[in-house]
DNA sequence: CATGAATGAGACTTCATTCAT
DNA sequence: GATGAATGAAGTCTCATTCAT
C-alpha cells in the first residue's frame, strides 16, 4: 500500500501538527463528531467554537469556512443527530410487529442508544433546549416532537384497530410513552451501574400494561 | 405611616423614579421574580444579570449585592422555584388518600401548575437543563430528580402494601411516571388550546392502568 | 473652591489608573476626540476600536457603551466634525458683506482649519472616503456636499444680483470653488512650510477673478 | 497556434471550468482588472483577496502568486491605473497648442475619462485616500499630485512666456486647477444625469477665465 | 502552474463584575 | 443601601496568508 495516510481516525483530533486536506464530508464529520463530544460533556454553554475546534482537530477558522456561524453549526448538529438516531433505531424495528412487540423493541434500542451513543443523546439534549429562533422562541421543540408524536399515535392507532391495545387516548399516551423515554434514558446516563436491558424491559412492560388489550392475545412474554 | 409607597408590588418593576427602602427579604423575591420571568421568556443564555434587574426594576450592582455572581443567583433561583412548587402541590394534594387518588391528584396539581405557574416550570427547566458545577458536570439533574423518585417510590409502596396497587418495580415506574408528568407540562405549555383538566385526567389514568391492581378495589372513576 | 477635580483634560487619556465617572457628555467628547486622532495619524483602517479607547484612554467597552458599534462611531463623528468646522467657519465669516470679500474670508477661514483643526480635517476626510451604507455605497459623499454646493451657490446668485459678480453657470462654480478649496487645505496640511495667509490670499485672488464682474466695483485689493 | 483560447477576455471573470495556462503578462492584467471592478464597486475595505479573486476568475492563490500580497497588490494597482490614465490622456491632447486650447483639452478628457473609466477612477481614488506606508503614513498622496503639480506649473509658465496667460502664482493655481478637476470628476459621477460635455465646457473655461491675459488673444471660443 | 483547504492573528462585541458616587 | 459607569475577559467571526495536492 502506498497511501501514507492509512490511519482512520474518524471524529478524532489528528494532533499532528501538518495540515491534511481532507473532503469536505470527511471534515464536515470530522467537525461534527467534535462538536457532539464537547456538547455532551461540557454542555451548550461551554460549547465555544474555540472547544469544538480544539476537540475536532481543527482551526476555528475551519469551523466557521464549513458551517458557517456558531448557531448554523448547532442547527446542523442536531438535525444530523436526530436524523442519525432516527435512521439507527428504525432500522434495528421490526415495525411491522404485533405493537406491544414494537413498543418492547422501541425502549430496548432507546435503552441501547444509552449504551451506543450516549454523547450523541446529551448533545441533542443541550440543543434542543437551548436552541432558539432568531426572535428568541425555542427552536426544536416542537418540531422535533410533533413528528414524533405522530409516528406514536399511528402506532397506537394500529395496535387498536389490530386488537392488541385497547382503546385509551393516543395524543395523551404519545405523550406518556415519550416522556417515559425519555426520563428513562436520563435516568440510564445518570446511573451507569444499572442493567440496561433489565431496565428496559422493566419500563416496557409497564408502559405496555398501560395500553394493552386486558384480555387481548398478547400476554406478557414468556 | 408616612411611606407613600404602601403598594405591594410583588415581581413587578417599579417605576416610579424614586428609590425605595425594601426590606433584604423583600429584595430577594423581587429580583427572583424578575429573574423567573426572563428565563421563562429569553431562556438560560438571555438572561444576562442586566436583563435580570431590568425586570426586577433594580440596577445591576443590587442583583450582585444580594445574590453574588450570576451563578449563585441562578443556582438560588432553582432551589426557590422547586421549593415553591414542591410547597404548592403538596399542600393541595392529600398525600395520605388510597394511591390512585394520589395520583390523579398530583397529576392534575401537575397539569394546574402549567397555567398557573407557567414562567416557574419553564424556568426551572432551563435551569436544570444549564446550571453545572464548577467542574462542568450537571449541577441540578441528579439532586432534584433522586428526591422526586424517592418520594415517588414510597407512595408505590404504600400502594402495593394497601392493595391498590399491583407488584411492579417501583424504581422504574418512578422514571416512567416523572418522565410523563414533565412531559405533559411540556405539551401543554406548547399547546395552550388543549383542555388541561381534561389532559391531565387522561394522562392520570393511563399512568393508574399500568400500575394500578387489576381487580383491586380501585377502579375507575365513575 | 471645592471640585477636587479641577484639572481640564479635553480629550487626552487619564492615565491615572483609577476610574472616573464624568458625565455622559464628557465621555462622549473625550471617545470622539480620541477617535478623531486616531483617524487623522493612522486612518480609517487602523481606527480600530482599540486604538480609538487607548488614544481616549477608556476601555473598549465604554465606547461600545456609547457609540454602539464601530460603524455608529464613525458616522457620529463625522456628523460631530462637520458640524463643527461649519459652525466655526460660519460663525467667523461675515457672510452679508459683498461675495468676493466672503470668498476672501471663506477661504482664508478655510486654509486657517489647517491650522488650527488639522485633525478633524483629515479625519473627516477618511470619514468621507470611507463611510458606507450597509449595502456598500458611499454614506456621507453626496449628502454633504449637496448642501454645502447648495449654500455657495446662493451666494454667487447674491454676488450675481448685486452685481459684484459676472455672469456665469453657478452649479460648475460651486464644483470647481469646493475642489479648490478642498485641494488647497490638502495642499497646506502635505506642505507644513507654506506661508497658509499667503498661499489662502493668492489662492482667493484665483478664484475671485475667474467669477468677478470684470469692470465691476470690486477690484483687487490694493 | 494550438491555444484554443484565441478569445481576449480583457477583465472579465473566465466562467468556463478549465484552467487556462495564460502568459504572465496576461494572468496579470486579469487580476488587475478585476480588483480595480472590486475597488470601484465595493470600496477599499471590501476589496478583499477572496473577491478580488472571484471578480477576476481566479483563485486567491493565484492573486498571491503574481502580486505577492496584498498590499503589493493594491501598490501596483494604482500606479498601473495612474499610468493608464496619464498615458491616455496625454495620448488625447496636444500639449503643444495655445495653453486655454490645452486646458480646453484637458478638461473635456478629464470629463471623458468619468465616462469611459469610471471605474478606474472610483479605484484610484480609493486607493489614494487608503494606501498607507509601512509607517503608516499615506503613500500616495505626494508623489502622485507633486510630479501633477509640476506638470502644471509649467504648462501654465509656458502660457504666461507666451502671452496667453496673465501672471498670477502658477503653484496655487496647480493646485486650485487640479483640485476643480478632481471635484468635477467626483461631481460629474455621482451626478449622471448631467451633460457631461457641456459641464465640462462649462468648467473650462470658468478656470481659463481666471488664468488668461484679459486683453490676450486668447478669447473665449466663439 | 494553479487551486482552495486550512490556519491563525486580530477585529468587534457582549457581559459579568467592580466600584466611585 | 443603591446605582450604573467603567473595566476587561472571553467569544464570534473575518480574512490575509500558506501550502498540500
Amino acid at each position: 500500500m502506498d497511501d501514507p495516510g492509512g490511519e482512520d481516525d474518524p471524529g478524532g483530533a489528528s494532533t499532528d501538527g501538518r495540515r491534511r486536506r481532507l473532503s469536505e464530508d470527511q471534515r464536515r464529520q470530522q467537525i461534527l463528531a467534535g462538536c457532539i463530544r464537547v456538547l455532551a460533556r461540557d454542555g451548550y454553554q461551554q460549547a465555544t467554537l474555540a472547544r469544538v475546534a480544539r476537540e475536532a482537530g481543527v482551526s476555528k477558522g475551519l469551523v466557521s469556512h464549513y458551517f458557517g456561524d456558531r448557531d448554523s453549526l448547532m442547527d446542523q448538529t442536531a438535525i444530523a443527530i436526530i436524523d442519525d438516531l432516527r435512521t439507527g433505531v428504525a432500522r434495528r424495528i421490526d415495525s411491522s410487529a404485533a405493537v406491544p412487540e414494537v413498543v418492547r423493541s422501541a425502549v430496548r434500542e432507546a435503552a441501547g442508544l444509552g449504551r451506543t451513543s450516549p454523547d450523541q443523546l446529551r448533545a441533542v439534549d443541550e440543543l434542543v433546549h437551548n436552541l432558539r429562533d432568531a426572535d428568541g422562541r425555542p427552536r426544536l421543540d416542537l418540531t422535533v416532537y410533533e413528528s414524533t408524536y405522530r409516528a406514536q399515535r399511528q402506532l397506537f392507532r394500529r395496535g387498536q384497530t389490530e386488537g392488541t391495545l385497547r382503546q385509551f387516548d393516543t395524543r395523551a399516551m404519545a405523550v406518556v410513552y415519550q416522556g417515559a423515554i425519555d426520563a428513562m434514558i436520563g435516568y440510564l446516563d445518570a446511573h451507569p451501574d444499572v442493567d440496561r436491558e433489565e431496565f428496559a424491559a422493566t419500563t416496557a412492560e409497564l408502559l405496555i400494561t398501560a395500553i394493552r388489550r386486558p384480555d387481548g392475545p398478547e400476554g406478557r412474554p414468556a
